[in-house]
DNA sequence: CAAGATTGGACAGCAGAACTATCCAACCGT
DNA sequence: ACGGTTGGATAGTTCTGCTGTCCAATCTTG
């Protein structure tokens, strides 16, 4: 256990708090006060941490989703199961207005989910957060958003594909799902900066 | 005070908590014991709730991205401000490799961002916590995303542009800057469940 | 084989975040 | 005059995510 805190960076009794909380499978029992770690008890552990700080993800969410990765079948599978685990099913129900908005979308898109899909009602409920405060956003937003993300989409994929056992193409499928958000929302500001800074100076130019 | 918590569905206590906090400003005092609240207090108090119910922001850090909309002159002001604000700085500094694949993308989009900027920090410490689990991002998909939000941007700033007064101009600012992160995180879930089930559909087909 | 270090397991303690509850004196409308 | 707010202060609570301490069983090393 030492040589897993030192090889991880995490002090000993995070580790055997984590085992509690079952973060992380128990080692091989060897004799009632030793067991043995291995690599994939580092794997988890850097999973675990990755998880916490770059997706910022709180540890009941993450044992959750560690859980979906343990018993999925597939990649597929596994995406989904994160998926449902990720939003928080409490709070007020969408709105009928802004479920219609993402459904029409969709439509447009020839894309399906199922009617419960956590993701349908996460974002008719980030819509009408947002129109609550006078500031809506219109089918034009949500399109340019979908294309793009579709065409992210394409490119993700194209990484995954190259799967190994299954463990790992689940554990990557995950990965690509809830560690990629933090790099698309930095390229996103950066992106937004730049832009707005394209357009100030084409204003002033033209004034 | 009464009436300010029936029409924003706060408890007193809690809106008498962000009064100590600072996170709406106090309101006019009439007499020692008793103050106005008006509409501009409602909205504040709308927009403390959205920030931290959709955007995810801890309590701190709404009140240090208030602050930027008080003191910023222009949209573009309280954007970089908040993006400021957003990313923490402490924790281990970014690899040189990653700091050099997110120069070489903005290069290659010519884009430019001061070099103490948080994103390019924030973005450079992503990948490098990806690449420390065996899956590193290359220039490809830092692109795609590049490009979609590129994309996005532009629908995104046409928007904005139809600003009012300043301070509504800035709150906007503000309000697509992080409120409608969670929106494109959705819509990039349903993208990804869909593009995987055509491609796996594709693939089944060719099989 | 004795001495000292290490481990797993149980449990208590702690710091930070976001509320929530209680008091109290000043005051307001009736 | 008086019951019911209000602002202000202060203390308490719940939830997370660790840390710290203790102990007996065991492993290692001399």
């Amino acid at each position: 256990m030492a040589e897993l805190s030192e090889r991880s960076g995490l002090p000993v009794p995070t580790i055997k708090y984590y085992l509690r909380e079952g973060l992380i499978p128990p080692g091989d029992a060897v004799g009632a006060t030793r067991a043995r770690y291995g690599e994939a008890h580092l794997r988890r552990l850097r999973l675990v941490r990755a998880l916490v700080d770059v997706a910022q993800l709180r540890l009941d969410v993450v044992r959750s989703v560690l859980d979906g990765i343990d018993n999925a079948r597939t990649r597929h599978d596994a995406v989904g199961a994160a998926h449902m685990r990720l939003s928080r099913t409490d709070g007020e129900p969408a709105s009928h207005e802004s479920l219609r908005a993402v459904d029409e979308m969709l439509n447009r898109f020839g894309w399906t989910l199922a009617p419960d899909s956590a993701n349908r009602t996460a974002l008719a409920r980030a819509l009408d957060a947002i129109a609550g405060l006078g500031f809506p956003v219109g089918p034009d937003l949500l399109d340019a958003y979908a294309n793009a993300m579709r065409g992210a989409a394409v490119v993700e994929l194209n990484r995954v594909d190259l799967a190994e056992d299954r463990e790992t193409a689940v554990e990557h499928a995950v990965i690509g799902t809830l560690l990629l958000e933090p790099v698309l929302l930095a390229v996103r500001r950066i992106a937004e900066v730049n832009v707005s800074r394209e357009r100030t100076a084409r204003e002033r130019a033209a004034r």
